[in-house]
Order: C-alpha cells, then sequence, then structure tokens
DNA sequence: GAAAATCGAGACGACCAGTATCGGAACCTC
DNA sequence: GAGGTTCCGATACTGGTCGTCTCGATTTTC
C-alpha cells in the first residue's frame, strides 16, 4: 500500500504515508476498535496494521508487543470523570457513580478494560502502565471526599485511599467479576451505604 | 474414579494409566501449579499435559479449549471461605475479608484469577462459568448478611446483594486494578464504613 | 476372555508473534 | 531543489502453539 504514488486527487481520501504521532493515534485507534467490534481474541498486530493504513513494523518499532499495544490503547477509552465542585459529596461521588455506570452500560470500556486485564495476565511488564491508568481514573473521588472532608461533612478519620476502592469497586465486581451489568438500584444502594457510613459521628448535640 | 488400589511396586513411580476423574483432577491441579509458578503466559497445553503425566489429545477431550480449561482450574483456588455463625456482623464480615487478604497476599489465587480473566477476553463463551465461581465466593457474605438483618444488627432496607460488590469490590479493586496489595489498614477502614453504613438509625436514645 | 471405552503418541495444518532487511517516501537544511 | 537523514512499507523468515486427527495400546466392563 501507498508505494505507487497515485496522483494527488482531488479527493481527501488519497492518504500520504502516515508519519510521527499521526501514526500512533491511528495505531491506537485501530487497536481499540478492533477490541471493541472483533473482540480480543482477533486481535492480531496484522489486523491492526491494515486497519490502522501503516505496516506491522511501524507497530513493531512503537511497542515492544502486543501487550502494550492493548494497555495503551485503553486510554483511548479513559474520557477522565471530572467531577464539578457542587458541595455535597452525596451527589458528587453520586454523579461520579452514574457516570461509570453508564460506561459498563454500553460495553465498550469494559471490552477494552477485559483485554487490557489479559494483556497484563500475558506480559506482567505492562503492570505498572494498567495501574496508572486506573489511578486515573479514580482520582476525582479523592478530590471529591478531601472538598467534603475540608468542609466537614464527613468524618475527619476517613481514610480517603480507601475509598477508591468502596466506590470505585462495588460496580467493577459487580459488572467484571459477577457479570451482572450494574445498574442504577445499585449505584444508590452503593451510595447511601457510604454515605451512611462516612458521615460525621452524631447530628444532635 | 478410574483407577482401584494398584499393586504398589516397589519404586513409587510406577504409574499406570490415568483415566476418568483421575486424569481429570491431575490435569487441572496441573494447569492450576502452572499458572501460579510459571504464569500464565507460558502456560501451553503442551506443559499442562507433561506435568499432568497425560497426553494433550486427553486434555482436548474433556475441555473445548484452553480457556475453558484454565477458567475451571480456578476452582482449585475456592476453597470457600466459611463464615462462622459469631453473632457480630462487623467480626463476621471482618473475618471473611481478613480470610481474602491473606488470599491476595500470597499471589496464588491473583494470579489464577488473572489467568481467568485472559481466558475469558479471549473466549466469552466462559463467562458463565466465570461467573458463577465469583457467586460462589461470595455467598457466605451474603448469608452473614441475612444472619445481620434477622438480628435487627443492621438495617431492614439494606440491599443484601449490593452488599455483595461493597464487601468484595475494594480488596479486588485495589489488588487487581489498582494494582496495590491491599493491607489491613485498607481492610479496617473498609470494614468500619460498611458497618456504620448499614448500621440502624440510631444507637443513642 | 472378549468387547467396549478410554488413553498415548505423534503427525499435521493453520495461524500468529516478533525479527530482520532493504528500497522508497517524507522531512529538513542549506 | 539537491542532498542527506530519518522514518516507513513490504516481505521473507523463524519459532512456537493451538487444535485436529489417526491408530495402536491399555484399561475397564460384562
Amino acid at each position: 500500500m501507498g508505494t505507487q504514488e497515485i496522483p494527488v486527487q482531488n479527493g481527501e481520501q488519497r492518504t500520504k504515508q502516515m508519519r510521527g504521532d499521526a501514526a500512533t493515534e491511528a495505531i491506537l485507534r485501530a487497536t481499540h476498535d478492533l477490541i471493541v467490534d472483533e473482540g480480543y481474541t482477533n486481535l492480531t498486530i496484522d489486523a491492526v496494521a491494515t486497519r490502522a493504513g501503516v505496516a506491522r513494523s511501524t507497530i513493531y518499532r512503537r511497542w515492544a508487543n502486543k501487550q502494550a499495544l492493548v494497555v495503551d490503547a485503553a486510554r483511548i477509552e479513559l474520557r477522565e470523570l471530572e467531577i464539578p465542585d457542587i458541595g455535597s459529596f452525596r451527589e458528587e461521588i453520586r454523579m461520579y457513580m452514574m457516570g461509570r455506570l453508564s460506561w459498563f452500560l454500553n460495553d465498550e470500556s469494559t471490552k477494552a478494560t477485559e483485554a487490557s486485564l489479559a494483556a497484563l495476565a500475558e506480559d506482567p511488564s505492562t503492570e505498572a502502565a494498567f495501574g496508572a491508568r486506573t489511578e486515573a481514573l479514580i482520582t476525582p473521588v479523592v478530590e471529591a471526599a478531601e472538598r467534603a472532608k475540608a468542609r466537614g461533612e464527613i468524618r475527619q478519620d476517613v481514610d480517603i485511599s480507601a475509598l477508591k476502592g468502596i466506590i470505585a469497586g462495588p460496580l467493577t465486581f459487580t459488572a467484571n467479576y459477577l457479570r451482572i451489568t450494574p445498574d442504577l438500584r445499585l449505584v444508590d444502594a452503593v451510595v447511601d451505604i457510604i454515605c451512611r457510613g462516612v458521615a460525621p459521628d452524631d447530628d444532635s448535640v
């Protein structure tokens, strides 16, 4: 492909050789898309190359192996869930969980996550990248919790780092381990228990 | 069982041909062991066969493919965490989480889980088996919660099915997604928040 | 002791990962 | 725009593994 210099046509579809960042982005996008609608099983470097309009060697020049590519491609799905400062911890984490819920419903990100986990199992050296991706995902919750603590909305002795797992864990566990699609009821139940759990000790007195 | 007691020769290495359930068990055990100390990457059917003292064809006669075998082998790690009826919900779920914690510390079950997830990503048809395995793991928590509700130790409107994810999710998320080894502090923090969250409305008065 | 069920061994085809090489295309500098 | 440098495309090649298949051997069953 692309060797013959076809006289540049009016059409924009006439693609020159892709290079640098453009090629990188095209590869990541192609990887992600293939995972989503073909499944990790059928993901081959050759298919990625074809879909990205790139040679296989170009891929191997950028990533050490297939696993690293897959983990890296997952960040396309990583639109960060910013939490606005509403002033209510309950509403803020509910908002966050609702965002995550819609995430699990159309299962693009589920597939991307699954593929990443598979890649991680196949190549443990991708662990750092994988963990960092998760950390970025949960950061807004930490910030919301710190704001809430500053406002006195939650107890001062609440372990904020533990909140990461408490808030993100239930949906993840339900979807990815129990293999049950989470729903609104689950979100509300979790939010309720957590908020009661972190509330200051006494309203009276 | 396939094998009757064999007239034990002097040499213990003298093994007859394995058949039926004996062969099945040996294969599952070999699969599990290989995953634990070689990693899913290096898991090959050939290695499993060799370690189990069995032919490759014997494996393919029992499982459709490698993925199904891996998911099935995970149940070896599934020693069920029975929760005794102590009479204190807090102590009971703490006991459960401590059991899970020790689980995550020596990472046998982590590797088994990872391998299962990888297999799931590679072959979606294993999903039902995977979900059932998780469900079995969390059942003791459901039972403990029901006892607690009957005792009036937790609110009547607590959604018990949501508790599955709230209790099991944090450790799983921390270990498998954040890639941080959970510790005692996390367990205590989670237990504390959950127990406050499900406690009846007023202790005083 | 014969028939039936099961297993071992190995050959086989297909697929795919990852490496290596080299000519050509794109970019850059003067 | 000539010349040099960097990056890319294409392709061949090796090695490993999955999953299938066949057939002789072993074990169980009756």
